[in-house]
DNA sequence: ATAATAACCTATCGGAAAGGTTGGTTTATA
DNA sequence: TATAAACCAACCTTTCCGATAGGTTATTAT
């Protein structure tokens, strides 16, 4: 699996912000309730969030979180590099990871590389806005 | 990450076979040493290589593993599938996902489906005997 | 026959990460 | 000044990945 709980919830604050638009700022109770997800457990999801500054939190009575960007200026890429670490499909393509030695001769690096690129093309060009428009198609697709 | 160590060495297996083409068998042994990994961990992924009808083993002496169709006819898809269970990019969509109650609802669920598709696209396009014909570019390309 | 070879089978284990919970502290507003 | 809400830190449970160990069965060369 490619993509965690963190990364889908993530997905769905964001998703849920962007389809209550206001002037003012939504508490996390209210997203946690309508998404049916424990506010604790999201408290630690929208923390990672505020931190890459997709959201802006404010404390206090009246506070919340709210959109820093328009929702057709934040990509879906963006959102999950911030709960996911990486993207890649397979550890050797992982940032951090450790050269391997084998690279040169490696047959199925290619490969890889190439998965790699088309989830990364993918999911930088689908936007938050993109999102909202999607209507239920009632596609049931599964691999 | 999408595809793990097992997977990934699957692949490495069969490779290493396509490689070798010969009449009769080649041990587990060789495989092993010319990848440069535990024979025995090797031994538990070649296992569902064999009973998934990729692979046919003899025991014995002058016994070892083969290659059961040609590597033009063998899919990486195929391959992966045998070790990895699900291909799919988010839980939602793995074969015994407990059906989603906010499906109708869900503004995700279209960004996943047509993910997994690409996905699997991908995989199910690309043959062993494409991973044998990939020279090395000394492409760099990290997510 | 029998020794050597090699696939096949079963159980176990340590560590990391995912997924989630608990309890408390600080800040702003009504 | 009470209340609402974000913020912060620690912990916990379960699952799975990656790997190891030890033994059994089948085949063939000597």
């Amino acid at each position: 699996m490619l993509i965690s709980t963190k990364g889908r919830y993530a997905l769905r604050v964001m998703t849920d912000l962007a389809e209550h638009p206001t002037e003012g700022y939504i508490p996390l109770k209210d997203i946690a309730q309508r998404q049916g997800i424990s506010e604790k457990y999201l408290e630690s999801i929208i923390k990672l969030l505020v931190k890459g500054k997709l959201l802006a939190g404010l404390r206090g009575k009246g506070g919340g979180y709210k959109l820093m960007r328009a929702p057709e200026a934040i990509t879906v890429a963006e959102i999950l590099r911030l709960t996911e670490e990486s993207l890649a499909p397979v550890a050797c393509l992982e940032p951090g990871a450790s050269s391997c030695e084998r690279k040169g001769e490696c047959r199925t690096l290619p490969l890889w590389q190439g998965l790699g690129k088309l989830i990364d093309n993918y999911l930088e060009n689908y936007s938050l806005a993109d999102l909202l428009h999607t209507d239920d198609q009632g596609y049931d697709y599964v691999i």
